[in-house]
DNA sequence: CCAAATCGTATCGTT
C-alpha cells in the first residue's frame, strides 16, 4: 500500500489559508497526521516555524525512505510561512516556483557520528537515521504458540511474544507460594502475565503494586475494558485502583472487597499497601484468598526504597506476615517484574522478598532494545552544547523527548525552544502539577479528555526523569539528552521511551563540561556511617516499644545521643539506618498497625484510633531477623558490606555510561554487560544488540547487530511445587501408568490436572481439550519440539503421555535425574535400560494401570 | 545541596 501523505498534505496546503482537515480513513503516516495538525497553528500562533518545517521535512523523508523517489512539497511564503533561509536551517532545499511558492525537498541529516565530530562512519550514520523515518508495520518476531491456559485466560492474548514472555507467563501460573523475579522487556506483554492467573481462576485476590497514581489509574482503565470483554465481574465495587486521593467511601468498599476475597485484582502504591490496605490484605491471606502480590517496576525497590520512598522496602515484612498466616495450600505468590534489572537490584530483591524457606526463582527474559541508534557529542562549552541540541531538535523526527537532569534546566530548555521558534513544546518535571502532566500527555498524544482522538498540539516534551515512568507513547522517534544521567540505568530507561512501536529511534546525548559533576553528585547515594549509624541504632533500640514477638516500634524522629537539638533531617537518617539494616539482613521493616485491646468502649477505641493516626506518621516498626548481628562489631561489618555493595553498584553504573559515551566500544555490548547478573544457581546473560553506535559505525564488522544470537538459556525452577499426587509414586521419582489400546483417558487426565498437575507433555490437541475440561487449573503444554523443554527446567511434577510403546530419551533422562514424572504409556512400553523387558514388569519402578489409578482418585 | 512520590479509620473465630 502506498501512502497518501504527500497528496493529502499538498492538497491541504494548496487550499491555504483554508486549513480544514482532510477526511479520515486514508493511510497517513504519524508524521503526516502531526503535520496536518500543526498547519492551522501557523495562523493562530500555536505552531511556530520550526514546528512546521521539521514536521514537513519528516513527512518528505518518510515518503522518500518508504516509497522512494524524490518527494517535494510546494509551500507558500506568505503569512507566517517560513522563509527560504528558515527552510535551509532545517536541512531542506528550497527552490522558488511561480506564484510566490517555493518547492522544498529534504536532505539527510544525522548528528555527529563520532564523539570527535564528523568523520568515519558518517554515511552509515545517515543511513541509520533514515531508517527512523520508514513507515512500516510492526512484525512480531519469535512468536510462540500459546499454552492452553494462556489462550483460555483471555481470547485476546494469542501467541506468546517470544520465549521471555512464555517463561514469565509459565512462572506466574506454576509458582504457588514462592517469589519470582521476572525480567521482561517493555512491550513484551508484562500486563498479560500479571493478569493470566487472575483471569483463569474464579477466586483469589491479586494485588499489583505500581509506583505512581497515574499508573494505578491507567491500569484500572485497562482492567475495566478487559472486564467488559470478559462479561464477568472482577470487582463488586467496579473499581480497581486504590490511591490516597480517592473518595474515602470507595476506598472503604475496596478494602472490604479485598478483605472478603471478592476483589479479584487491585492496583495500589507501596505506601497504601503497607498502610490502608494492609489489614484487608492480611485478612484475605488468612482466609486463603490472597492469590498473588505483583510488584511492577521492581527495580525501584532498590532505586527508591533506600531513602526516598522507604515503603518500597517495608513491603517485604508485610508480605512475609501474610504468607505466614495463609493456609498451607493457599500461599500467595510474589512476582517482581522489571525490564531493567542489574546485579544490585536482583541481589536486593532476592534477599528482601524471599518468603518461606525457598529461594527466589528467576525468569530472565532480559533483552537489549534494538530500536535506538546511538549518538554522543561532547562539547567544550555550554554554548556549543546548546547549539548542537538546537540543531538536533530542528532536524530530528517527532515525537521527540529532550531530557535534562535539573528541573531548572528543563524549564530553561522549554523557554529556549519557544524563543527559537517552536510552539509545540512543553516541559514536565517533578514540580509539574497533575493537571499539567495530564494535559501535556493529551496534547502530545492527540487525545481528548474523554479519550477520543483530537489534533495533536505538542511534538516536543522537555523533561527530567519525572517524565516517563510508565509512559504509554508508542511512536517516540527521538530521545535527546542535554545532560549526563547519573547511571546507565537511567540513561537506558530514558532511551527506551523511544521506539516502543518497534520502529527504529534516535538516541543522541550531548554533553557539556559541568554535566559530570552533577552526575557524580547524584550518583553518590547518601548512607549513614558506621559510628553514627551504630549510635542511632542503639538509641532507637533503647527507646523502642515492644509490640510483638521480636517486633519493635520506634519514633522515627528520636534523636541519637550525639545530637541534643533536633533537626528535621534526623527522622530521614533514622529511616536510612533502618533500610540499610534491612538490606544487611538484621531486621525486617514493618509498617505500624493499630492494635486495639479487646473490651474497650467505643469512645476509648475512637480515642486510641485518633491518637494512633495522629502519630502514625512518626512511627516505624521492625522485626529482628538475625540476633547475631546485634553485637557492635558484626553489626558494623554487616552494614559496611551493604554500604560498599551499594557504592560499587552505583559507581559501576556511572562508569558504564561514561564508557558508552566515550565511544570506545559498542553501546549495546556495554548495556548488555551491565545487565549481566550472577545468582546462586548460574549467570543470567543479557545478549548484546546494536542498531548503530559510534564504535559499530567505525568498525561495522565488530557490531553485534540487531538480531540477538541466542536467547539466554532459562534457569531451572529451583524447587518443586507441592505434588499432590506424590503418594502414587510411593517414594520413587516416577510412576508408570499403563493403559490398554483404545482406552479413554480423559477422565484420568482431568482428575490429575485437578490435583494440580499442570505441566503436560502431550499432543497440543489433548492439552487444549484438557484445559477445556478442567477450566480454571492452568495447563502448560510442553512441546517436544521446543528449544527449551520443561522436562529439563521444571523440577515440579510433569505428566508425559506416550502414544507409542517407547520412552523418548529426554523423558528417560529426566526420570533418571530423579525429577517427579508421571509417565502414561501403552501397556507393553519397553524399559529403555533393559532391552526386551516391559516397564510394567520391572521390579525397580512403581507402576499402576490407568484404571486402578482413576478408581483410587 | 542538584531527581524521583505517596500516604488513614470498622474484625477474632468451626470441623
Amino acid at each position: 500500500m502506498s501512502s497518501q501523505d504527500l497528496a493529502t498534505l499538498q492538497a491541504t496546503i494548496d487550499q491555504w489559508p483554508d486549513v480544514s482537515l482532510p477526511p479520515d480513513g486514508q493511510h497517513l503516516s504519524d508524521a503526516c497526521r502531526r503535520a496536518l495538525d500543526a498547519l492551522p497553528g501557523l495562523i493562530d500562533g500555536t505552531s511556530g516555524w520550526i514546528d512546521v518545517t521539521s514536521l514537513l521535512r519528516q513527512v518528505l523523508l518518510t515518503s522518500e525512505v518508504t516509497y522512494g523517489g524524490m518527494p517535494s512539497l510546494r509551500v507558500p511564503t506568505t503569512d507566517s510561512w517560513p522563509t527560504v533561509d528558515q527552510w535551509r536551517d532545517v536541512a531542506c532545499a528550497a527552490v522558488p516556483t511561480p506564484g510566490d511558492r517555493i518547492r522544498i525537498t529534504a536532505s539527510d541529516w544525522a548528528p555527529p557520528s563520532s564523539v570527535a565530530g564528523y568523520g568515519i562512519g558518517d554515511d552509515l550514520a545517515r543511513e541509520q537515521v533514515r531508517e527512523v523515518y520508514r513507515d512500516r508495520d510492526r512484525v512480531w518476531q519469535n512468536e510462540l504458540p500459546p499454552d492452553p491456559f494462556w489462550a483460555t485466560a483471555h481470547q485476546g492474548f494469542g501467541a506468546y511474544r517470544g520465549e521471555p514472555q512464555r517463561q514469565a507467563a509459565r512462572a506466574a501460573v506454576l509458582s504457588d507460594g514462592n517469589s519470582v523475579v521476572i525480567a521482561l522487556p517493555t512491550g513484551r506483554g508484562k500486563t498479560a502475565v500479571a493478569w493470566s492467573k487472575t483471569l483463569l481462576s474464579y477466586t483469589g485476590v491479586t494485588v499489583v503494586i505500581v509506583p505512581t497514581v497515574v499508573l494505578a489509574l491507567d491500569m484500572e482503565r485497562r482492567t475495566i475494558e478487559v472486564e467488559r470483554e470478559l462479561k464477568r465481574s472482577l470487582s463488586p465495587v467496579k473499581r480497581f485502583a486504590y490511591v490516597g486521593a480517592m473518595d474515602p467511601e470507595v476506598k472503604k468498599h475496596l478494602r472490604a472487597a479485598v478483605r472478603i476475597g471478592a476483589q479479584r485484582i487491585i492496583y495500589t502504591s507501596p505506601e497504601a499497601f503497607v498502610s490502608g490496605l494492609s489489614g484487608a490484605v492480611a485478612q484475605a491471606a488468612r482466609d486463603g484468598n490472597l492469590q498473588q502480590i505483583i510488584i511492577d517496576e521492581a527495580h525501584l525497590v532498590d532505586q527508591w526504597g533506600s531513602d526516598f520512598r522507604p515503603e518500597f522496602q517495608t513491603m517485604p515484612g508485610l508480605i512475609r506476615d501474610a504468607y505466614a498466616q495463609a493456609p498451607e495450600t493457599q500461599k500467595p505468590s510474589v512476582l517482581l517484574l522489571s525490564a531493567t534489572l542489574a546485579q544490585r537490584a536482583v541481589d536486593v530483591l532476592t534477599r528482601l522478598f524471599q518468603v518461606g524457606d525457598r529461594p527466589v526463582d528467576l525468569v530472565w527474559g532480559s533483552e537489549v532494545r534494538v530500536e535506538p541508534t546511538y549518538f554522543f557529542g561532547r562539547h567544550k562549552t555550554e554554548d556549543a552544547r546548546v547549539a548542537a541540541v538546537l540543531e538536533a531538535v530542528k532536524r530530528l523526527p517527532r515525537p521527540l523527548i529532550l531530557y535534562t537532569t535539573k528541573v531548572e534546566d528543563a524549564e530553561q530548555w522549554a523557554a529556549r525552544l519557544r524563543q527559537a521558534g517552536l510552539r509545540r513544546v512543553d516541559a514536565i518535571t517533578g514540580k509539574s502539577s497533575d493537571e499539567v502532566r495530564r494535559t501535556v500527555m493529551q496534547r502530545w498524544r492527540g487525545e481528548a479528555t474523554n479519550g477520543g482522538a483530537v489534533a495533536t498540539t505538542l511534538d516536543v516534551v522537555v523533561g527530567t526523569s519525572a517524565f516517563g515512568l510508565g509512559l504509554d507513547m508508542p511512536n517516540v522517534r527521538t530521545v535527546l539528552h542535554a545532560c549526563l544521567p547519573e547511571t546507565i540505568d537511567r540513561y537506558y530507561q530514558e532511551v527506551g521511551r523511544g521506539g516502543r512501536d518497534g520502529r527504529p529511534s534516535v538516541a543522541y546525548l550531548a554533553q557539556a563540561p559541568d554535566d559530570l559533576e552533577i552526575a557524580v553528585s547524584l550518583n553518590n547515594v547518601t548512607m549513614i556511617g558506621d559510628e553514627l549509624g551504630w549510635k542511632r541504632w542503639e538509641s532507637m533500640r533503647q527507646s523502642a516499644e515492644v509490640v510483638g514477638h521480636f517486633r519493635y516500634r520506634i519514633r522515627k524522629d528520636i534523636l541519637p545521643p550525639y545530637l541534643d537539638v533536633g533537626y528535621k533531617r534526623s527522622a530521614l537518617w533514622n529511616v536510612r539506618t533502618l533500610t540499610l539494616l534491612a538490606q544487611a539482613g538484621v531486621i525486617d521493616m514493618r509498617a505500624p498497625r493499630l492494635t486495639l485491646a479487646p473490651g474497650l468502649s467505643e469512645e476509648e477505641k475512637e480515642a486510641r484510633r485518633e491518637e494512633f493516626y495522629a502519630q502514625a506518621e512518626s512511627f516505624i516498626e521492625f522485626e529482628l531477623r538475625d540476633g547475631r548481628l546485634l553485637e557492635e562489631n558484626s553489626w558494623k561489618a554487616a552494614v559496611r558490606e551493604v554500604r560498599s555493595a551499594v557504592r560499587a553498584a552505583q559507581s559501576a553504573a556511572l562508569t558504564s555510561l561514561r564508557h558508552a559515551t566515550e565511544g570506545g566500544s559498542c553501546v549495546g555490548r556495554t548495556i548488555a554487560h551491565h545487565y549481566k547478573v550472577r545468582v546462586h544457581n548460574g549467570v543470567l546473560l543479557t545478549n548484546a544488540a546494536c542498531r548503530g553506535c559510534p564504535s559499530c559505525r567505525r568498525d561495522p564488522s565488530g557490531s553485534p547487530g540487531i538480531h540477538p544470537l541466542e536467547p539466554s538459556p532459562p534457569l531451572p525452577w529451583p524447587d518443586p511445587s507441592r505434588d499432590r499426587l506424590a503418594h502414587w509414586r510411593s517414594g520413587a521419582s516416577f510412576v508408570f501408568i499403563h493403559y490398554s489400546p483404545g482406552e479413554n483417558l480423559s477422565a484420568l487426565f482431568t482428575r490429575m490436572a485437578e490435583r494440580h498437575l499442570r505441566v503436560w507433555r502431550v499432543s497440543r490437541e489433548i492439552a487444549e481439550r484438557l484445559q477445556r475440561d478442567v477450566g480454571k487449573v492452568p495447563i502448560v503444554h510442553d512441546d517436544p519440539d521446543a528449544s527449551s523443554s520443561l522436562l529439563d527446567l521444571y523440577a515440579g511434577p510433569v505428566a508425559v503421555v506416550l502414544t507409542a510403546p517407547e520412552v523418548p530419551s529426554d523423558v528417560w533422562a529426566r526420570i533418571g535425574s530423579g525429577l517427579p514424572t508421571y509417565l502414561i504409556g501403552p501397556a507393553g512400553t519397553m524399559n529403555p535400560d533393559r532391552p526386551g523387558t516391559r516397564l510394567q514388569d520391572a521390579a525397580d519402578g512403581p507402576c499402576v494401570s490407568a484404571r486402578t489409578l482413576l478408581k483410587g482418585m
